[in-house]
DNA sequence: TATAATCGTTAACCTAGGTTAAAAAAATGA
DNA sequence: TCATTTTTTTAACCTAGGTTAACGATTATA
């Protein structure tokens, strides 16, 4: 028994439409969401309404925010950028299967690992590379994001304004 | 037993001197260490040898590289900022002890959980904040931080140059 | 204690990216 | 299909932060 099986046996399935919400900033929501089908952004919105993405998510992607699991609100916003169909599974639900199936458990560390993984990767990114390195990098790794995803959001995923996306795109050389 | 017992049970102890390395990027290190004593830091070297540091680790923290533990190379440094004592701990017996034993398990899966926590907070002040409210906000969660780590590497923390933090500083009102 | 190394500050100048606004292009919907 | 909304581009101007270099203040080390 692993977390996706545990998820599809035991979570509840919800659609979505394009531009609604799964959770938002400040809900108390601990679930854990595992994606079936469609595209979504997860993204913070501060005080004067501008917004930044902390990551876009796929098929068989999974997210919860890891605030709201440990007693607090949610730190992001979960948005469909198309319809959308998820599972949803309260964290209460994991853990308990955790704390009494060793299988399980291991299977969610090793979930847990990759998520550490990916976080490192981004933590260096942003701290390491200009916005042009980024943009390339993304390009490298998933060279069909702009088949799914707006340039708009593309930009906002790597940390910079549309406006100083398009001119990085358009630089002479 | 949990992680921290675990470790300081089957660890193996070691002292390093300040400015020495425990581990540099490329090495196959699939080790994970605790700080017991001392002052340290986590930092990628870009191919220019520009430092950008990932995190200070102090007394209690304990740290690894995640890609180092899947089977790859260290993606970072740990350096020593002061003479240091750390005890370490293969990710085999660790992952081994996780895979036997329920309990210690569930607390490697709480570590893992306040690992995500604070890597999310990180990617949300990288992402969202501006390099003064990234230095205001340290200066809230670690009033004493200029204690222990000079403005040099606080600069390199935050994503810019030791000259660039010395302006915030000095900024009129 | 003297000498060297590192740290922090300041200044001058430069560049990446932000802001605003307008217009063209593309996607969406009635 | 036509109208509306959203996306992308471009331009002008602005600002945060990078770069280099010099100098004084600290801190280490012979």
């Amino acid at each position: 028994m692993n977390f996706i099986s545990l998820v599809k046996q035991f979570g509840s399935s919800q659609c979505y439409k394009k531009k609604s919400y799964v959770f938002s900033q400040g809900d108390k929501d601990s679930y854990i969401y595992l994606v079936l089908e469609g595209v979504l952004k997860a993204c913070y919105y501060d005080k004067d309404g501008k917004e930044y993405i902390k990551s876009f998510l796929f098929s068989g992607d999974s997210i919860a925010s890891s605030q709201a699991l440990s007693g607090g609100s949610c730190s992001f916003s979960l948005c469909c950028l198309k319809e959308a169909k998820l599972l949803k599974l309260s964290y209460q639900q994991v853990r308990q299967a955790a704390d009494t199936n060793l299988e399980f458990a291991s299977s969610i560390i090793d979930l847990l690992m990759s998520f550490a993984m990916k976080k490192e990767q981004r933590e260096f990114e942003l701290l390491c590379l200009s916005a042009e390195q980024r943009y390339k990098k993304l390009l490298t790794k998933s060279p069909n994001i702009s088949e799914q995803i707006t340039q708009n959001d593309i930009a906002r995923y790597l940390g910079i304004t549309p406006v100083a996306l398009s001119r990085i795109k358009h630089k002479p050389r």
